[in-house]
DNA sequence: GTGCCCATGTAAATGGTTACATGATTCT
DNA sequence: AGAATCATGTAACCATTTACATGGGCAC
């Protein structure tokens, strides 16, 4: 249903790396690979992935693999130029709402045990974060030592690696801020 | 008009540290210290109020101030309580989209100029945002010194500062992959 | 024969942004 | 006289998420 959306190019760049998926391997593939900064649901993939074939950008085939069947679906010529465009557009710089940050900047408002929680919270899950990172990075090498697509593919996992680094570094001075009330201003 | 926003606890927040501003006194608050985590327009500033002030949550005082009128806003003490109540949640942890790293991983699909203009484009962002950080940084140290709020202030701050030189460590090291074509699989 | 996974979709709600609309005041 | 800023709001639009709805195949 949506018309601009970033999902299109989502789903489209997918195929271009994995000619002939379904709208459910789509979600399985980006689950495995892209989940930690791109996530689409089934409620916007097949839309999408009809409206697409609708602009003719795609085009599928209907399988009956073992009984089930589903849509492979593959990018036409018009599809990998209309990917091809997007891929080169310059990228805008978001910045995010971040949740914990806005807690802690009313901190004062209330006593220092509860910012000290919600940092500690964000530890917990920044550690169960950087498990998994590393698990899926010892992995992706293994599984796809020979893809093309490795370096870039761990480009974008080592970003995310690095990220939570830094924040768990951010939430040791932190809680120590809070802790002893002492604050270096350098 | 939302209802259950997030935005809702945001401005009460504000009204919290900042007792008796109007909405548009809010947007400016905001856009001097949590512009980087947080923002809010217009449009959303004012139906919220409109609609704490139905709950009961805030009050408000007309005010005419040199000619100009405004609504001086505060928080009742059923809003304190409904402020207090949200600050004490615990956060949920939020994975963003990033454009930026989609577009990498689907790098292999084009020459890697491309990857390394989106790369490049981001350090330039980064760079800005880093001195930004800086300036403000040291201007809040100046004019905030006195205030309870500081060192919180600070930790909000210092998180944007620590995420920003860490993405800016991941260019570079980015940048020598593809510029090279040789990554370290440690 | 029950429960889980494959597989595809629709409808409604959510939350937020952009565009629109207005008017007074202060600065240059 | 005109531009910038103060000040408040409404209406339309947008992308995305959640909930709903369905059905076949496979394993235990």
């Amino acid at each position: 249903m949506p018309k601009n959306s970033r999902s299109q190019y989502a789903i489209l760049g997918m195929l271009a790396l994995f000619p002939g998926s379904s709208g459910y391997e789509i979600k399985k593939l980006m689950e495995e690979s892209t989940d930690h900064f791109w996530k689409e649901t089934f409620s916007s993939i097949y839309p999408v992935l009809l409206q697409l074939e609708k602009e003719a950008l795609v085009t599928h085939e209907e399988c009956a693999t073992g009984g089930r069947q589903s849509k492979k679906y593959t990018l036409s010529s018009k599809g990998e130029r209309a990917f091809a465009d997007w891929l080169e557009q310059p990228v805008e710089m978001e910045q995010q709402r971040h949740e914990l940050l806005l807690k802690l900047f009313f901190g004062e408002t209330a006593v220092p045990e509860i910012s000290l929680r919600h940092i500690e919270e964000f530890r917990a899950g920044l550690l169960q974060r950087q498990s998994m990172f590393g698990a899926i990075r010892s992995q992706l090498i293994e599984a796809e030592k020979d893809s093309p697509g490795l370096p870039y593919w761990l480009m974008t996992l080592d970003y995310g690696i690095k990220q939570v680094a830094s924040a768990l570094e951010w939430c040791e001075e932190s809680i120590g801020v809070i802790k002893n009330g002492s604050i270096v201003y350098h």
